[in-house]
DNA sequence: AAGTGGTCTAGACCACTCT
DNA sequence: GAGTGGTCTAGACCACTTT
């Protein structure tokens, strides 16, 4: 097989570093569709033969564009331009009452909207003390406990997002929110028949690259950043009932928001 | 010096990499707190010494650890626990009206209200035709111009964020948005003097590794995301105003919301 | 000058995938 | 079995920082 990537030389009088000159090459073909996602590069020993240099050269720089989140390497099979899985968006009013009406937890309502197959994974109940971070938002004391609920969803098999729920104990008491299945509607629908309707929810968005367990939990390829959202929902007296934290693969994400102008 | 760091020692039967067991190692006294904030971790030659192996082995340990964003290197200095920036928590009314009263841009105000020294940087002001992302948002025709502001912001000297405004030609005509300075209070203030009172902005939310342009406009080490804002200004009468495209270090940022339940 | 990380060579063996 | 990437050894020279 040809490989027509390979078509310039690297400049050895050049400061910039040999592998550096080799990333920029595929990284060029990548950004101007020579190679498309899917695409194999060419092998490392096709760059060694190509540029004259040693294995360790040509690795250093597929380790660049890896890092960079634009190719992934498959062990026995070569590497490929990364495809960028199906993006889903996030709406600011996902959480909006009329979408909880029929029964239906958001995820679910949002998978089938998108044609995809919900799962819930990994669900694990426990009742503890909040990590301080989340207390604070609680407006829980150093001793209250709470009721932590934690997932993994899946869309048609694969896992997009892991996510733990923090309700104050006292709320979660005789109700199923303590149950690993807590019912139609999700634990929303049970804290609004306890009285508590729902007003509004603060989120807060941040991201870094995941750790080792997030990597493998989301099975995130390297060079893949994670979304945090910590989404803490309110009552109509104002008091903080959840609070949610979420990690979700940022390559599959887009979250839209409203802001206000006045 | 002692390195009371490298307790651990590799167990060569595992099927887990040596170069993984030592990160594990580091991270784990990173994690626990034996290495705090701006701490020095072993040299590479201090790895090799322990734990036996060749400095391509001990620098594998290190990639991985900066890919994650848990260290830096600095040439001819050491590796270090990476510090985290001081964080800009981006609220969801932050471009409301109340704060652009007193003539100044919203990221004035925030670096004013943090005790930092704001200033704009790298000022370009073009009118082009916008790439069709941009072109869909403003409702613009394919043969539509619009007037293109580039510009970075820094803190206190550091580079925090670039940005990329898209105003549709039309609405920056007999107005100083297409000059460098488009005076007090910013672009926006200069669209209501035209009649365009801004009514609500969407915003969307994306994180990815950056590109290497990105790294060294943002000065941005190794494994530290960026995430990408679009936000779309509307006026009173529903008309999309202007796009705008920004990047920022993510590990700079929160990014705070606010959603309806209703 | 000594110590640090950055780059590169020249090999070896292994694990995985495909035919 | 042939080809792929994953890991590791044993060296070398260089650029940068600090003393």
């Amino acid at each position: 097989m040809s490989t027509p990537v390979l078509s310039q030389a690297i400049d050895p009088a050049s400061d910039r570093a040999v592998y550096r000159q080799i990333a920029d090459h595929l990284r060029a073909a990548i950004g101007q569709g020579a190679l498309s996602e899917g695409d194999q590069l060419p092998s490392e020993a096709q760059l060694v033969a190509h540029y004259g240099v040693t294995r360790a050269t040509a690795r250093n720089a597929l380790r660049l564009l890896q890092d960079e989140g634009l190719i992934t390497a498959e062990h026995g099979r070569g590497v490929y331009v990364r495809a960028r899985p199906p993006v889903r968006r996030l709406a600011s009013d996902r959480f909006a009452q009329r979408h909880r009406k029929e029964g239906k937890a958001a995820f679910t309502v949002e998978a089938e909207q998108a044609g995809a197959e919900p799962r819930v994974d990994m669900i694990k109940v426990t009742e503890e003390r909040p990590p301080p971070e989340v207390a604070d938002r609680l407006k829980l004391g150093s001793e209250d406990r709470a009721v932590v609920r934690s997932r993994r969803y899946l869309l048609d098999g694969r896992p997009v997002e892991t996510a733990v729920s923090y309700i104050p104990a006292d709320l979660a008491e005789g109700t199923p929110i303590a149950d690993p299945n807590p019912g139609p509607g999700g634990i929303y629908a049970r804290l609004e028949e306890q009285g508590h309707t729902l007003d509004r929810f603060t989120e807060e968005a941040s991201a870094r690259m995941p750790t080792p367990e997030e990597a493998r939990a989301l099975k995130l390829g390297s060079g893949v950043p994670v979304f945090r959202l910590v989404r803490t929902a309110y009552d109509l007296d104002g008091r903080a009932v959840e609070v949610c934290d979420t990690i979700m693969a940022a390559d599959a994400y887009l979250l839209s928001y409203e802001l206000p102008a006045h």
